[in-house]
RNA sequence: GUGGUUGUAGCUCAGUUGGUUAGAGCACUAGAUUGUGGUUCUAGGGGUCGUCGGUUCGAGCCCGAUCUUCCACCCCA
């Protein structure tokens, strides 16, 4: 086999030790939180059929769904297929269904509405599952965009309290404050106040348009807004009445009061505001006991899927340039698609993989997170090997992670070692050591060493 | 999918208008030091210059294609 150069698919990438430790120090700190509101962890596989996924996420999504070709003759399939139907057009959207029929799942939250039907009957309602996998998606590569990687997303189905939406919000003030993160927002809108808009300047069928012109605002400024406003089908006299929607500023309260005014008409619109009204009344109660999530209502938040019905939220760091890192929002019918009608869901997703480059960015992950073994014991000859098993064994039997270099290489490979993989804490065991059953222990940082017995070990590395 | 950008040692990068045998720092290995790492000194290994093709007497350098990197757009975590 002739050597190739090793490399590794487009927008994808290793993990290595050190990353790894501070990976699964952002996973373990969602997933605590994520327990700590009473949900439980799913997994899904990590392809689906191709029909669970396409038409879930509207046309672009669908062209960024990676397909696994059939696996066999899946040309001889083709075939077979236009002998069946002569007439058939050999074009990509008719070849597709023959050429693959598996691919790798774009969220977790189609799959998860699967799940829900599959599993519905064993399944006691409200249902709160969290779920950390990495999904694919067939984007270009740019920064904090990867074709591989990690969303952690927590949704409750069958449940269409307005508590569900206020606890995400708590659940992102508590994971991103554990994780150290200080300024950041949680953007806060509601689908209905976004049709309600639509509605009260007579273009209801425009809400997507008017959604994706508005949700630029931050980046194109209101000229850029309005240019793609008119682009998208609305007349100057639409966004003479949209405008003052959009600009609206000050606090929520007063955002909220002004919307009710605009949105007196739309009975959809003024839904939406009592949803966003009721939801920070659960949080003022929340905030009384110490804990104020810093919250603002963005009517030109409209992120997110089409299956959005209600709330929907965004979290955006502000300490540095970079898109969301996490998102989330209400379903009303998300298992309807898969036959099963009536049951409401809501749910939210820390972006991992932008929370790490953050994190890096602002050098916040624990310096001891990289500590992984914490003594080496050092292997001199055969004699002190033997010596050494039942003690490696003892630190191990009372949690400490503990090696013993594997074979008798010279000391100074032995050190280096250890100095190359940061272990705090060299035991030397030599003829000495083994005679008055004295270690020797050395920490690497200070260069401080010491004679200490089997407890005194036990104690000093136990700290 | 559209536009731009990048690729030379494990890593970060030099490399003149196209001219002999492509360099540096860091990292790695060995020694100085037979019971001591992180500092120092010495020596050493390591490159099909992303890949394929073209122009040329001659290509790391010029041209084309392709892959990759990063960036913007679309969209999105």
């Amino acid at each position: 086999m002739a050597i190739t150069k090793p490399s590794v698919p487009k927008g994808t990438r290793d993990f290595s030790p050190a990353e790894m430790v501070r990976r699964n120090y952002i996973f373990d700190t969602i997933k605590t939180v994520f327990r700590k509101y009473g949900y439980q962890e799913i997994q899904t596989p990590s392809m689906e059929n191709v029909s669970t996924l396409t038409g879930k996420y509207g046309d672009e999504g669908d062209k960024l769904i990676f397909k696994i070709l059939n696996s066999g003759d899946y040309w001889g399939q083709v075939e077979r297929a236009r002998h069946k139907d002569s007439s058939m057009v050999l074009d990509s959207k008719k070849l597709l269904p023959v050429l693959s029929e598996k691919a790798l799942r774009y969220d977790l939250t189609v799959p998860f509405a699967r799940y829900v039907v599959m599993h519905q009957n064993e399944i006691s309602f409200p249902f709160k599952r969290f779920q950390i996998q990495p999904v694919w998606r067939a984007d270009r590569p740019q920064k904090g965009r990867y074709r591989e990687f990690y969303q952690c997303d927590a949704d409750v189905v069958g449940s269409d309290s307005l508590l569900n939406e206020a606890e995400f919000v708590m659940i992102y003030q508590e994971a991103l404050s554990i994780l150290g993160l200080k300024d950041f927002t949680i953007k806060l809108n509601n689908r209905k106040i976004l049709s309600g808009i639509a509605e009260i300047i007579g273009k209801p069928e425009l809400i997507v348009d008017m959604t994706i012109a508005i949700d630029k605002l931050d980046k194109i400024g209101m000229g850029g807004v309005e240019k793609e406003l008119l682009e998208r089908g609305f007349t100057s006299q639409d966004i003479d009445r949209l405008r003052p929607v959009i600009a609206l500023q000050g606090t929520n309260e007063e955002k909220l009061g002004n919307l009710k005014e605009i949105l007196k008409d739309s009975q959809s619109g003024l839904a939406g505001v009592t949803e966003l009204e009721q939801i920070f009344s659960y949080l003022s109660v929340y905030a009384s006991q110490g804990i104020a999530p810093k919250v603002e209502v963005d009517i030109t938040l409209a992120r997110g899927l089409n299956y959005y019905t209600g709330a929907i939220f965004e979290v955006k760091t502000n300490e540095v340039a970079m898109g969301s890192i996490g998102g989330g929002g209400r379903y009303d019918d998300l298992t309807g698609m898969f036959g099963l009608k009536g049951l409401t869901g809501a749910g939210i997703s820390f972006g991992a993989d932008r929370i790490y480059d953050v994190l890096e960015e602002l050098q916040l992950f624990p310096q001891d997170a990289s500590i992984t073994t914490k003594v080496l014991l050092t292997n001199f000859d055969s004699e002190a090997e033997r010596y050494a098993l039942p003690v490696l064994a003892r630190l191990r039997a009372a949690g400490i992670a503990a090696e013993l270099y594997p074979s008798s290489a010279k000391l100074k490979k032995q050190m280096a070692y250890a100095d190359g993989k940061k272990i705090p804490f060299v035991v030397l065991i030599g003829s000495e050591e083994m005679q008055t059953a004295q270690f020797t222990l050395k920490d690497m940082v200070s260069g401080e060493q010491k004679k200490v017995g089997m407890d005194a070990l036990l104690t000093l590395l136990s700290a």
